[in-house]
DNA sequence: TCACATATATGTCTTATACATATAGTGTCC
DNA sequence: GGACACTATATGTATAAGACATATATGTGA
């Protein structure tokens, strides 16, 4: 019916990225698909568990990709009904108790597809930014 | 309290993309964030109307993106209610009636924003590949 | 008349993400 | 021994993006 217009204008306008406090620690609003990647590549060099694989990752993308930990238990405990991974507690001797996780057949070939994907999704981002640099270097139309 | 076994594992398994006609169409389950900067990119390089926007993203991309329209209308009024972008009926002679879109300084600033943001997840992609793609190779641990 | 392309738009369900919070063990510093 | 920090796993919940279906209107060509 082409109506509509939107409502009384600008607005204090978020940042497309940036956590509550201010920093800096999410990639795009936080959103861009990279946890379950980084876990597989995480837990294909080697079995760990949750704890350590935040810290995995973090050091894996130069602390630009730091999980939510409530999210990653629940990421993991997804992968493992699905038979991505498989997990068993630790009687290890001191400190609280772990999880450890390792990949299955599963889950290789699921790492496999990802990297596959994960070069395409560079591809399409190198472009866009090229496009945007060309873009803002002024040679318009 | 440390319970829970998960469910009676493994399941058909989606991958990691592919829409639900099994055609690859997005990047990641379609979760990579690149939406709103391409638009902002498209729309830097020329005034335009959503129509074209879809097509001009597909093409920047290389075919990677290809929005949803409903989304794809859905963000230009967010944008537009938040100051990024204005845009006006235009009163061409046939064809349907088409609103186009331009930026605002405002949205110039977003997308410079974004361009930083997108050269931190480039490089955050290029280290999670290469430690994927190095693991690959086999040299474990 | 029917199909198709252009063009804008809404309905709605699912899922990821973000953030807060709960829990428990272990060490340390005063 | 109490406060605190760190390790470790886990749940509750609100929001937003995304995916897909569908509605609408105009115009063209078979």
């Amino acid at each position: 019916m082409h109506e509509s217009d939107p409502g009384s204008i600008s607005r204090p306008r978020r940042r497309c990225c940036q956590a509550a406090d201010g920093t800096q620690r999410q990639l795009g609003r936080g959103r861009g698909a990279l946890l379950e990647p980084a876990l597989l590549i995480a837990l294909a060099r080697s079995e760990a568990h949750g704890y350590d694989l935040v810290r995995a990752i973090e050091e894996m993308t130069g602390g630009d990709v730091v999980p939510d930990t409530g999210g990653l238990y629940r990421l993991l405990r997804r992968l493992e009904i699905e038979g991505v991974v498989t997990s068993s507690w630790q009687e290890s001797g001191s400190g609280p108790q772990r999880r450890e996780y390792r990949l299955t057949d599963e889950g290789r070939a699921l790492l496999a597809h990802w990297m596959e994907h994960l070069a395409v999704r560079r591809d399409a981002l190198d472009r866009l930014i090229r496009a945007g640099t060309d873009q803002s270097r002024g040679w318009r139309r």
